[in-house]
DNA sequence: AAAACTGACTTGTGAAATGCAAGTGATTAT
DNA sequence: ATAATCACTTGCATTTCACAAGTCAGTTTT
């Protein structure tokens, strides 16, 4: 049930589908994270925003890796930890994350505005930074 | 209840107050539908994406005002017609929006490729055209 | 090797948000 | 004056969410 009504709204403008799995309240801040701090575990995430119930976080861990933006591997020093990594679909978020934080920014009271500057005043050079510490981050898996 | 915990989340990173309106099934699409084709009235956006329940488009709009996304006027021409429109902290979603759609497009498929390829092809263009039409229509009522 | 601990979850339960159908009240068209 | 139209509200069933309390594999301590 539901699913016929879904297909007809996704099928309209670009974006639709997307904002299945981007819009809500948790998935975006999660690949914020991810792309600002590079891998995190689920204890992180948890410590990270308080507010955030565990089964919510690995229910929107789940969808993330099922959509393809994020995956998991497990840590090599601890059996017990998973370590969760941007896809490359995930990094090519960096540039909404980084529009998304600059207009909070400019509209709203924030905190980090080092690295608010950092973003605005070269928004090209950060992001290529981002993609750079990313790559290195999985040369050593890849290759 | 729930305020004390909401201030602690929303004073570490930017974006963190934001995701509070934005996070949302629904507010994302509404603003990129008033970008794109500028200003639409409560019945054009229910019957621009059928699925949204009349209550919940009220209370988004609703929110969106109050967040200074989006403001009312009543139409010239139908007193009975409110007509929604981007303010200027709304319109400055737009690059947000774009990443967003381009990001869509780029990973999934998705409707009205002309718009996309156009967004693409002219990112800066693109955005000019935006603002443009934006500040066409606001200017009959500022002056 | 047993006991205690950690990390990544699941489960249960009540509260809040959502979806749907059916109004309501103020214009406007006929 | 009556019927439509528009922008919503209201009531109720369903779904999602928040919070507390497990579970279970792997790890450290003793």
């Amino acid at each position: 049930m539901g699913r016929k009504k879904d297909l007809k709204r996704r099928s309209g403008c670009p974006l639709n589908a997307s904002v299945e799995m981007l819009g809500d309240r948790w998935s975006l801040l999660i690949i914020r994270d991810m792309m600002l701090c590079g891998a995190r575990s689920y204890k992180e995430f948890l410590k990270c925003y308080e507010g955030i119930a565990t089964n919510i976080l690995a229910d929107r861990l789940r969808k993330l890796v099922a959509y393809g933006i994020i995956t998991t591997e497990k840590d090599p020093s601890d059996g017990r930890k998973l370590v969760y990594l941007l896809t490359a679909k995930g990094i090519d978020l960096a540039p909404v994350l980084t529009e998304m934080v600059l207009w909070a920014a400019a509209h709203e009271e924030t905190g980090n505005q080092a690295l608010v500057r950092q973003m605005r005043d070269d928004q090209e050079k950060f992001l290529a930074g981002v993609r750079q510490r990313w790559a290195n981050r999985h040369s050593s898996r890849t290759t």
